[in-house]
DNA sequence: CTGAAAGCGCTTACAG
DNA sequence: CTGAAAGCGCTTACAG
C-alpha cells in the first residue's frame, strides 16, 4: 500500500520464505486439513514476518465454485439505519475473507428479490416471510437473519436481552416502567419485549398496553413517543427501548421535559452501537460482527450441502450511566 | 447467477461470437481508443446479445497498476449518516466498474488516515484540512469531497442550492425565515447558508444570528432546534434546513406544536435522499451517484498524472408539498 | 486497427 | 502431507 511496502508480497514470497510450495501456503491460509503442524507453523511465521495480505481478487477468481452471495433486504426495512449499514460492512468483510463475491440485490414490487445469487442472506425477516418458500422452491441456499423453523438462520438472543434489561431495572428497584418499540413489525423487537415482560411478570409487574410506545426505530420517534408520554403524565421511572437510537431519543425527551437521567429516569437501550450508545447509555450489546460471521458460516454449510442450522448469539447488558437505583424520595431541585 | 445463466459468459465467449480476439473485446469494454467503429459495434452487439457481465475479480487482478483506493472519513464525521452510507455504496460501485480495488481506511488519533492506499478519497472536508498537506507530502494522489484550492475536489454546488431554496421561499412570499444547520462545522452547510443569505439579502431580508439554529445534522436535532424556537415564540413562516433529516425533524416539531405544514409553515430540505425526503419534502436535490462518479474520474486523472481539477456538480430544487405560498391572513382553526 | 501470448495471485485436482 | 501445474477471466505490452 504505502510507499515502503509498494511491492506486494504474494503467496509465492511466503512460500519461498517458508521453504514450501505456494499450494501449501494456500492450504494453511484457508485452514484446509492435512497440513503438518510444524510446516503450518513455519508458514504462519513467514506470513506474519512478511506482512502477507492475501489478494482478494485473486482468491475470488480462483475459487472453483464461482459463487456470489446476495444480500436482500425485506421491503420497507430501513437500509439507511445504522444497524443495517454496520451489518452490511461486516458482511462484506466476512465474505471477502472467505473469498466469496458479494452483491446487494434489489426488490421486486412484491418484495421478493429481483435477482438470484448463488446464495442469499435475508435481512429483515418477518413471520411468514414470503422469501423463504420462494428461495426454497428455487433451490437457492440462504440464511435468514432472525428466527424461522427448518431454515438456516442466525439471530441475537433477543429474548435473553430483554430479560437482562428487565433484571437490571428490577434490581435497581424500578417497577414503574415503559417500553419503546419500533411498532412491533420485526421479530427482534417482539422477542426483546417478550423476554422483558417475562421477567417483569416474575416480579409481579404488569406492562399495560399503554406502556408500550411506538418509537419507529429512530431517535426522533423515540423522542416523540417519550415526550408524548411524559406530557400525558407518565410517571415511569425507567424505560427500556428496543434500540439505541430510540433510547437516546427518550433521554433527550426526558431532559427536555426537565427530568434528569439517570437521576429521575433510567434508560436502557439495545444494540450498543458505537457513536450512538456512546459512553453513556446502558444497553444490551449484540455483536454485529458475530452476526455477520455466523451468517456466512451457515451459508457456507448450506452451499456445501450440510443440513441447515440455527445459531443464536449471546447478548450482554453493558451498564453505563443512563441507569441508576430508584430514588426512594421524589427528586428535588436541590439534588446534585 | 440464477439457474438459467449458471454458465458465466466470459470475454472469450463475446470474442468468439463477434469474431474477434479477447483483447479487442477488452479494448471496447474499457473504451480504449483505437478500435474500428464497425468492430466496436459488433462487439457491443455480442456483449448485449450474450448478456455479458465482466468479472470484477479478474479485472482487478489484471490491471497492471495494482491500485487500491481508500476512503477516509474526517474525524468526528458521522459514518452512520444516510448520506455517508449512500456515498459509500456509490463509490464502491464506481470503483468496481473501473476495476479498482476499494477499502475504507481508519483514522489515527490525530485524525490522519491510519494507512495509505494508492489513491484516496477524502470525506468530510473542512477548512485547513490537515489531510491535504499530509497526503501531498506523501505524494499520494487524492480527491477531496468539498472545496479546496489547488487540489482535486468534487462538490455539489451548495451555494447555488442555497440560492435556489431562498428564491423559492421568497417567491412564495416568505420573508420571516429560519435556517437549521448542523453547527457550521462543515463546508457544505456553510456554503448553503451563504447562497441562501445572499438571495435573502438581495430581497432586503436579514437573517439574524438567532435565526440560525443548530440541528446537529440529525432528525432529532432538527426537531429539538425547531421546537425550542417555536416554544420561544418564533413566528417564522418558512424554514430552510441544510439536510433532509433536519427538515423532517423540523416538520415534526412544527406539527407537534400545532402548526400545519405547509399551511402555516413551509420547509425546504437539502439532499433529496429517498426514504427521507419521501414524496413530501421540497428539497434541493444533489446526486450522490454523480458525486461518486466524478470523484473516481478525478482520481483516475490524478493517478495518471493529469493536473488536478475541481468539479462542481449542479443541484436542483425539487418542489413537493412541504412548501406553499405565504398566506396573507393568519391561519385559523377552521381552515381546511 | 487487431491478434497471440504472457501474466496478475490465488486454488485445486492430480500425483507422489 | 506436499509439490508441480493448470486454470480462473481479464488486461496489456508486443508484433504485425
Amino acid at each position: 500500500m504505502n510507499e515502503g511496502q509498494n511491492v506486494r508480497v504474494t503467496i509465492q514470497d511466503v512460500a519461498t520464505n517458508a521453504g514450501v510450495s505456494s499450494g501449501t501456503v494456500s492450504r494453511v491460509l484457508n485452514n484446509r486439513p492435512g497440513v503438518n503442524a510444524y510446516t503450518k507453523g513455519r508458514v504462519l511465521d513467514s506470513m506474519k514476518r512478511l506482512g502477507y495480505r492475501p489478494d482478494q481478487a485473486a482468491r475470488e477468481l480462483s475459487f472453483a465454485r464461482n459463487t456470489t452471495i446476495g444480500l436482500h433486504v425485506a421491503y420497507g426495512v430501513g437500509r439507511l439505519q445504522p444497524f443495517f449499514a454496520l451489518f452490511l460492512s461486516h458482511l462484506a468483510a466476512e465474505l471477502r475473507d472467505s473469498g466469496l463475491r458479494f452483491e446487494e440485490v434489489g426488490s421486486l414490487k412484491n418484495g421478493l428479490p429481483d435477482r438470484l445469487a448463488d446464495g442469499m442472506v435475508l435481512f429483515g425477516a418477518h413471520d411468514a416471510d414470503p422469501r423463504i418458500p420462494y428461495l426454497r422452491e428455487k433451490k437457492i441456499p440462504f440464511v435468514l437473519l432472525g428466527h424461522a423453523d427448518g431454515v438456516s438462520c442466525v439471530a441475537a438472543d433477543d429474548i435473553d436481552g430483554g430479560r437482562q434489561a428487565a433484571d437490571h431495572l428490577i434490581q435497581l428497584g424500578h417497577r414503574n416502567i415503559v417500553c419503546i418499540l419500533g411498532g412491533l413489525h420485526s421479530q427482534g423487537e417482539f422477542d426483546r419485549l417478550k423476554g422483558f415482560q417475562e421477567r417483569l411478570g416474575a416480579s409481579g409487574i404488569v406492562l399495560d398496553e399503554e406502556r408500550i410506545l411506538d418509537g419507529e426505530f429512530t431517535s426522533l420517534g423515540g423522542y416523540r413517543a417519550m415526550r408524548r408520554a411524559l406530557e400525558a403524565g407518565c410517571d415511569a421511572t425507567a424505560v427500556f427501548a428496543a434500540s439505541d437510537e430510540m433510547a437516546i431519543g427518550a433521554i433527550a425527551a426526558a431532559e427536555d421535559h426537565g427530568l434528569r437521567v439517570p437521576l429521575s429516569l433510567s434508560v436502557v437501550g439495545f444494540d450498543d452501537i458505537e457513536g450512538i450508545a456512546g459512553n453513556r447509555l446502558t444497553t444490551v450489546r449484540q455483536s454485529i460482527g458475530d452476526l455477520a460471521h455466523h451468517a456466512v458460516a451457515l451459508l457456507q454449510d448450506e452451499l456445501s450441502g450440510t443440513p441447515s442450522g440455527k445459531k443464536v448469539l449471546p447478548v450482554q447488558l453493558v451498564v453505563r450511566t443512563s441507569t441508576a437505583r430508584l430514588r426512594t424520595s421524589a427528586p428535588t431541585a436541590t439534588d446534585p
